[in-house]
DNA sequence: CAGTCCCGCCAATTT
DNA sequence: AAATTGGCGGGACTG
C-alpha cells in the first residue's frame, strides 16, 4: 500500500481543485436530486474522491444551515436547499435574541461597543463551564456556522470581513493564536458559502481588504426600509417553535425541522439546477419551481447580482468538468491502473 | 509579503 | 478496544 494517490504533490497540482468550495460544488450536486434521502460519509467521500476528514467538513457546514442533518452514524438525511430558509429564519431570530447585532462592529473601527452586554459571546446559558461536552460543541465548525450566519443576519452591517467576524466571535480572548485558528475556520465555512451563491467576496471599501457580503436572502432591516415596506413579510405559517432549545443532550442542531414539509423538493439552487439552464430570471417560470424558491426565501428578488450568477456558472462548469474527471480517474484507481 | 486554506495528526466521542 | 468525529494549526500555495 502506500503508492498511488495521495501527495499527488508532482506534475501539476492546483490548489484550487482541493478547494472545499469545489467539494462542496461536487457534493451538492451529487445529492441535490430525486430519490436522495440519506447520505453515507463513506459513500459520499468514496464518490467525491476525498479524505474522510473533508466530509466531515462539508457536512457540519451543511447541517448548520439545514441541509442537512445527521440521522445516525454515518448517516446524513438530506434536507435539501429547500431546508435553508427555515433554517436562517431560526438562526435570525435567535441571533436577534441574543443581541448579535452588537457583536459586529467596524471591522477597522474599535467602538468596543459590544461592552454594551456583558463579555459573554454566544452560548448566552448559564452552563459555561459545566459540562465538558458542551466545551467541544462550543467550537465545532457546525457552531462556528451558524453564529457566522447570525452576524449577517441580524447585523446592519452588510460588509463582513472574517477577521472582524472572528473578533465578534470570539467574544473575548485576544489570543493571537486563537484569532488565526478562528479565521482559518471562518474561511472554510466562506468558502462553502461563496459556492452556494450564500454571500460573495468583496471589497471593503474603507480598508480596502477583503470582506464578504451576504448574498439577499434573509437580508434583515435594510436602513432604507421605513416601517411602510410590509414587504409581504415571511411570516411563515408553519414553524412556530423555535425549538431546538434543548441544547442538552441532543447534540444535533435541529435546525431544520420540518417546516416546509409540503415544498416540493424540486427546488434549483442557482446554478445548481440538474440540467436546466435558467439563469435565475423569474421569467422562465414555466413551472412553478423557481417561483417556489423565491416565494419561499421570501428575498423581493434580487438573488444573484448578474456578476456572481456569471461567476458561478463558471464555477459550476469548472466543477463539473473536474467532477468527471475525478470520476473517471477514481474507478481507475479503483481497479489497478 | 499578506491573505488563503489544504492536510492530516491525534484527541475527544461514540460504538 | 475499535471506530467515528472533528479540533487545530503548521506551513504550502496564491496573487
Amino acid at each position: 500500500m502506500a503508492s498511488r494517490d495521495s501527495r499527488t504533490k508532482d506534475a501539476f497540482y492546483c490548489r484550487k481543485e482541493k478547494s472545499l468550495g469545489l467539494l462542496c460544488t461536487n457534493f451538492l450536486r451529487l445529492y441535490d436530486r430525486e430519490g436522495v434521502d440519506s447520505i453515507g460519509l463513506d459513500a459520499a467521500a468514496l464518490q467525491l474522491g476525498v479524505e474522510r476528514r473533508r466530509i466531515y467538513d462539508i457536512v457540519n457546514i451543511l447541517e448548520g444551515i439545514g441541509v442537512l442533518q445527521k440521522k445516525e452514524k454515518n448517516q446524513y438525511t438530506w434536507k435539501g436547499f429547500a431546508a435553508i430558509s427555515g433554517a436562517l429564519e431560526v438562526l435570525k431570530e435567535q441571533g436577534e435574541k441574543e443581541e448579535f447585532h452588537t457583536y459586529i462592529t467596524n471591522v477597522s473601527n474599535e467602538k468596543e461597543r459590544s461592552l454594551l452586554s456583558d463579555s459573554k459571546t454566544e452560548c448566552p446559558d448559564k452552563c459555561s463551564k459545566s459540562d465538558k461536552g458542551e466545551h467541544r460543541r462550543e467550537k465545532s465548525l457546525g457552531l462556528l456556522t451558524q453564529n457566522f450566519v447570525k452576524l449577517f443576519l441580524c447585523s446592519e452591517v452588510e460588509i463582513i470581513s472574517l477577521d472582524g467576524a472572528a473578533l465578534a466571535l470570539l467574544g473575548d480572548s485576544h489570543d493571537r493564536t486563537a484569532m488565526r485558528t478562528k479565521v482559518r475556520r471562518l474561511y472554510d465555512i466562506a468558502n462553502v458559502f461563496s459556492s452556494m451563491g450564500l454571500i460573495e467576496k468583496v471589497r471593503d471599501p474603507e480598508s480596502g481588504k477583503p470582506a464578504f457580503r451576504w448574498t439577499s436572502v434573509g437580508r434583515s432591516r435594510n436602513r432604507s426600509s421605513i416601517a411602510s415596506d410590509g414587504k409581504n413579510c415571511k411570516r411563515r405559517a408553519f414553524g412556530d417553535d423555535i425549538t431546538n432549545t434543548s441544547v442538552k443532550k441532543c447534540k444535533t442542531i435541529a435546525l431544520t425541522e420540518q417546516h416546509q414539509k409540503y415544498s416540493s423538493k424540486d427546488f434549483v439552487f442557482g446554478p445548481f439546477a440538474p440540467n436546466v439552464s435558467m439563469v435565475e430570471s423569474h421569467e422562465t417560470s414555466k413551472d412553478g419551481q423557481i417561483q417556489n424558491w423565491d416565494n419561499l426565501f421570501c428575498a423581493h428578488r434580487p438573488q444573484y447580482s448578474n456578476k456572481a450568477v456569471g461567476d458561478l456558472f463558471h464555477h459550476y462548469a469548472e466543477a463539473w468538468s473536474n467532477w468527471r474527471d475525478e470520476a473517471k480517474d477514481k474507478q481507475q484507481i479503483e481497479h489497478g491502473s
